[in-house]
DNA sequence: GCGAGAACTTAACGGAGTTAAGTTAATGTA
DNA sequence: TACATTAACTTAACTCCGTTAAGTTCTCGC
């Protein structure tokens, strides 16, 4: 009986339609502008529906933040696999982590922004698996290649690792925030810059 | 006639109780968790009142936050007017920024991390006397100095000081956001190390 | 004594997230 | 085939939010 089967398939389309019609008002208005009764409207059903397939609003957004942070992860994928030495492969994925939150700024914002939830687990973020983790991998993987070819300064790769990341998020969340709220200079010049003044501050000559 | 003089002492202090009642309840629960309604509760007022004394919520927690911006304008220009070189000076002014976004995290994130409002007048940020600003003048005055000390590699100075704020507010905001949820390395090597990584990196030697 | 205006409150609006209870339709079982 | 169970979904409501319009009270200047 395929019946159970078929049943699946329909609930797990209804899932994703609710996903789909969350990710795009997601990103048409952002987080704040976001109401359950919205995203019920968009696919013509009651708002309580959405709670038969997600705890509340929080992991509703969670999951559509997971499904774009997958397409980061395959993109730092990518750059992985072309050829080049270790730095270059940093460098590179460095732009694209920028890159990649301007271009998608709402989802950035309630992935790397906003505020955890009082009672949420913590510690659900720091398993590897988490699109957050995955993707702080491959950047801690460059960073392993790079000490691996004696090209950074001694120090724990760790730490390193992290002293990136907070880089490439600095810059990234404060053109998301200040987007016209700054007298920045030109983001062309702006962004390799920043990348440049890390990758070279924490490499063992400067370049 | 002292009697208009005092009322206006009423207003200002009722304006000040208000205002101190909106941080205690920002700095106890964050900015979500704070409402109008809870204010006024605090202060024994009817919640219509605040709206006698700022427009709405945005400009009352704006103000909360000038409030203790002010606060680290003062120590900047404290550590300014202190002896030193003025790479010395840059650094000690980069941890200082660090340690007060810790220390005051709900103010932080309302000024550096929040959305900001539709309709809002971008243009006001800019204006050089919003504390943000005042700030961010004390990082371009040291990254002026250190250039006129021929220690900076030959670069923009506005490229520079914007590259430094987006490093320390790349650790900050994400050691706010993730506190407990992202595997950190010890805070007392991470802060320095990422400040030596971006000064090292705007430098002409490495240090 | 009276009118004006300041200071503050009451009551309400519309919208938010969420929940409890109810409805409907399909399914498995006798 | 008749009945009980369950899944899927909706209706109505609760509590809270920011904000506003209208009303009240009190004080001051004339």
């Amino acid at each position: 009986m395929g019946v159970k089967e078929r049943k699946l398939r329909q609930k797990k389309f209804l899932r994703q339609e609710i996903l789909d019609a969350a990710s795009e008002l997601f990103v048409k208005e952002g987080y704040e502008n976001v109401s359950m009764r919205r995203i019920a409207e968009k696919i013509e059903y009651s708002p309580t529906t959405i709670y038969l397939y997600f705890k509340d609003k929080a992991e509703l957004l969670e999951n559509v933040c997971h499904e774009t942070f997958a397409l980061l992860s395959a993109r730092l994928k990518r750059i992985m696999e072309q050829p080049g030495d270790p730095v270059e492969h940093l460098k590179r994925g460095l732009l694209a982590y920028i890159q990649f939150g301007l271009e998608n700024p709402h989802h950035y914002r309630a992935t790397f922004m906003m505020p955890i939830p009082e009672g949420f687990d913590q510690e659900e973020y720091k398993k590897p698996d988490s699109p957050g983790m995955q993707a702080f991998d491959f950047l801690r993987r460059c960073v392993y290649d790079c000490i691996a070819a004696n090209k950074f300064r001694n120090a724990n790769p760790e730490i390193i690792s992290q002293t990136l990341w907070s880089g490439v998020h600095g810059i990234t969340s404060l053109l998301i925030n200040y987007e016209q709220g700054f007298p920045w200079v030109d983001q062309k010049q702006l962004i390799p810059f920043v990348v440049d003044t890390l990758v070279s501050g924490v490499s063992r000559e400067h370049i």
